[in-house]
This record gives structure tokens, C-alpha cells and sequence, in this order.
DNA sequence: CATATGATCCGCT
DNA sequence: GCGGATCATATGA
């Protein structure tokens, strides 16, 4: 087995989320659905969450809802939002501790045509650009939330080629009314399948 | 029990 | 650029 299609191990994951956002950039996500067939995409938009931090669902302490984000790393964290939208996150960090990386976007690998199905539309950059497109397409929802990413065989990330330091753009979170000061939000610069930046644009990365 | 709000997307302008 | 869709969650009465 090369070392591209090997999953990331428990320990990749307990690190703060600062940490493990952008070391996700370039990572596989592969789904398996409920017939068998494989579906992954190449994460290239990730932003991390902590407790100290108001825009975190995890800021106000432990609820029913975020109780997966406190558990233990390597677990996914579904949330439905907006009456419309489920989002995904890694969870990270130790035990107990809320902190978790959100998946924002990925480049469509496998599976093309099933994604293009879910979310109704054939345009490449529309599949999983963006956090509620992502789900839709992997079929990611309140179903999935607690998976264990080293266990399950649902869904899992695969080590693939992480991108250098050099090639990452950092700027500041999307979506959120605090917290805009934390550079936390992580992208593959000038990937195209990275979701639509809001007026400001990003801030120039760490190059 | 009631209500305000949101880590969004889409279509229209 | 703007607003509607649509509902789980958290919070306060």
C-alpha cells in the first residue's frame, strides 16, 4: 500500500486545530456509500475552531449538539444549519477539549457523476465548493455526525500529498460575526476549487 | 413554551 | 449585491 492511500493515523489528528487545518489541505476524504461505491475529493479549504474562540459552536461549553466536538480527535462533527445546509468538521485536539476543523471545500476525485447527481448540477466547481455543497455531495449528514475516521469504513481521510507551508494561503474565517481577527482560515492558493471569497479576499498567505 | 439566529446557497437584479 | 428558503439549537420567560 503507498503511502498516498494510507489513513492519517489518531495522533495527526490531537493537535490544535491551528495546526491540523492547514496540514489537511491535499488530504483525500473518501466516502463509501451505502451500495459499495466509492466517492473522494481532495480537501483544498479547511478552518479551525477552538473553545476560547466566540465563533466555535463550542465556545458556550458542552451542549447535546457539540458533544462530539468535545470527545476524542478523529471523529466527525455534523451540524445542520440554515435550515438547509449540513457542515462537516474533524474533530481535533485531546479529549474533552472543543476544538475541531471545518471542511469548507475539495476538488471532486472520484465519483464525479454520483456527486453531480446529489447536488443537482454538472458544473465541477459547484460539487463541493463550500461546506454545505461538500456534505451534499459526499451525502454527509446528521447520520454521519460521530463517525470515527480511523475505524469506520463510511468515510475516512487518506494521507495523500500535503501541500508546503509555501503553497497555502491564510486569511480570516468566513461566515462568522467574531473571532474575524484569528488567521484561521486555510486554502490551497490559487486552486480553483477553493469556495468563493466574500469582499476583502484572503489575506495573503504565509509565503 | 416562544423566539432569535445562524461556520449557507441560490436565483434574481 | 440582496433577500428568501427553512429549521435545529440555545436561551429566556
Amino acid at each position: 500500500m503507498s503511502r498516498s492511500t494510507r489513513r492519517l493515523p489518531r495522533s495527526f489528528f490531537a493537535r490544535p486545530s491551528p495546526e491540523v487545518g492547514p496540514d489537511l489541505l491535499g488530504r483525500i476524504l473518501v466516502r463509501r456509500l451505502g451500495d459499495g461505491r466509492l466517492l473522494s475529493a481532495r480537501i483544498v479549504e479547511t478552518e479551525a475552531y477552538q473553545e476560547d474562540d466566540p465563533a466555535s459552536h463550542s465556545y458556550r461549553g458542552r451542549t447535546n449538539r457539540t458533544e462530539v466536538m468535545f470527545g476524542p480527535p478523529g471523529h466527525l462533527y455534523v451540524y445542520f444549519t440554515y435550515g438547509m445546509h449540513h457542515c462537516m468538521n474533524v474533530v481535533t485536539g485531546s479529549d474533552g477539549e472543543g476544538s475541531a476543523v471545518l471542511l469548507r471545500a475539495a476538488e471532486p476525485l472520484q465519483g464525479v457523476e454520483e456527486m453531480a447527481r446529489r447536488r443537482g448540477t454538472d458544473h465541477p466547481r459547484a460539487l463541493c465548493s463550500g461546506p454545505g455543497r461538500l456534505c451534499q455531495a459526499l451525502g454527509i449528514a446528521r447520520q454521519e455526525n460521530g463517525l470515527d475516521l480511523m475505524r469506520g469504513q463510511e468515510l475516512w481521510l487518506l494521507e495523500g500529498s500535503p501541500v508546503l507551508p509555501s503553497g497555502i494561503d491564510v486569511g480570516s474565517r468566513v461566515g462568522i460575526r467574531s473571532g474575524t481577527e484569528h488567521p484561521w482560515r486555510f486554502s490551497v492558493h490559487g486552486d480553483r476549487f477553493v469556495s468563493r471569497v466574500r469582499a476583502g479576499g484572503p489575506v495573503r498567505g504565509s509565503r
